[in-house]
DNA sequence: CCGCCACTAGTGCATATTCACTAGTGCGCA
DNA sequence: TGCGCACTAGTGAATATGCACTAGTGGCGG
């Protein structure tokens, strides 16, 4: 849709308090309803600005580039691209944001790839405003922020442990569990990587050992579930 | 590119004026985030009153025969079941509600549900607060709001054409497709549905044909693009 | 330089799915 | 009362998947 809001720019700014500037923060989100409406509510709380809006992995990054922002609060689906995925290209253009991933359902496996890519948290959509904003406010000041119950997978990865299911695809497997996630069959697949059908069959075949699938459709069913899909 | 007027009678409307009293809106939506958010924006619109909130089709329908709102804003996918397989048990509770889906990806088999279903419009997160304001405003005097790249689709549905693609599946079929949508083989659909072998595989055959899909893997991609699973 | 790993390609076989049929039963509607 | 439809159940054959292997090639790091 167009137009960059003016509904963010205008609230009025709090009195900056004596002891901390306002923390910048750089949303993105594509549904411009909930866009708007977050930004509405942070406008809200002191100390927090909204520098920003992008709808995209792409305009993220430009936006992120121009202005400098403390934090990044980023939907972890997007329409180019994913979320999590688009954390390290953020820290390279801009090495000292905060990227804060907003999910709407969550496994601990997403927040273990959001630490590993260097993310400074994760907090789900279910969580409500207060939680969201005290996450912001926690993130600008350099601590983690992971929900209680996925904090074990996040230590665990970290520690090197192999927790979150799908980190170790290959990238022909990754290509290969996308094009399954849209429906296709092994030979279509196979024909798309442009590799033989036994190929394709065994990169499928490898992503289903991986997931624990027993099925193509119970692996797809699994990654769209820990985030693997958009 | 909203609009379609009036079709229905406005007997009943109590006040012809939209000045003289508040639209009572009552808001479903799974995410605690989003909800309070839209809340917050709505509360700021002039007209536009919340008279509750709920998280949950179950608590949605209690919700509003407590508080007999004008408007039910709801989203279209919530944890315990499809949003617009809701809007009928909410008009058999409240007879001269008006039901707004809110989905975040639609197309125009979704709108034909909502409008065969008795739903008063649908509308896209990703289309601006504002948009969403004029249409809980619009619904609540009677007029049906969809946009306008799923107007032909709605009116055609309306018609009796078939357009939407899922709409024809039996009662079984759909049991069926949500176990597919689960990663369910056609063995474990067949024991969950008390049938023969033969006989889920037959379900799951039919859903095959009535969707067009060339795989179960494909049928389910449809399906979750149609919104049919939630 | 050697080993590890991803990618490639293949074989063989058991099982599952796809597709095209027939057919009995029960329910609701004209 | 009869017609249509959903649900049930089955057969049979072609095709696709799931699974367990072997193996050559190329890149990258110890």
């Amino acid at each position: 849709m167009i137009v960059q809001s003016a509904t963010c720019k205008d609230a009025q700014m709090p009195s900056p308090s004596p002891h901390s500037r306002p923390v910048r923060v750089l949303l993105v989100e594509d549904h411009d309803m909930v866009a708007e409406a977050i930004c509405l509510a942070l406008e809200r709380s002191p100390g927090l600005r909204i520098v920003g809006r992008a709808a995209s992995v792409a305009s993220a990054l430009a936006d992120a580039r121009r202005t400098e922002p403390d934090v990044v609060l980023m939907d972890r689906r997007l329409p180019d691209g994913d979320g999590v995925a688009a954390i390290a290209d953020l820290l390279a253009l801009v090495p000292n944001v905060r990227v804060l991933v907003l999910a709407g359902e969550g496994s601990g496996s997403v927040a273990a790839r959001v630490a590993e890519a260097g993310g400074a948290g994760l907090i789900l959509k279910a969580r409500g405003l207060s939680e969201l904003e005290d996450a912001v406010r926690r993130v600008a000041q350099g601590e983690l922020v992971f929900s209680q119950d996925l904090l074990g997978d996040v230590l665990g990865r970290l520690a090197g442990r192999t927790s979150g299911l799908g980190a170790n695809l290959t990238p022909r497997e990754r290509e290969a569990l996308a094009l399954l996630g849209q429906g296709r069959t092994t030979a279509e697949i196979s024909e798309q990587l442009g590799v033989a059908l036994n190929t394709g069959r065994n990169h499928v075949q490898r992503v289903l050992e991986k997931l624990g699938a027993r099925s193509q459709l119970e692996a797809v069913t699994i990654a769209r579930r820990e985030g693997l899909l958009a």
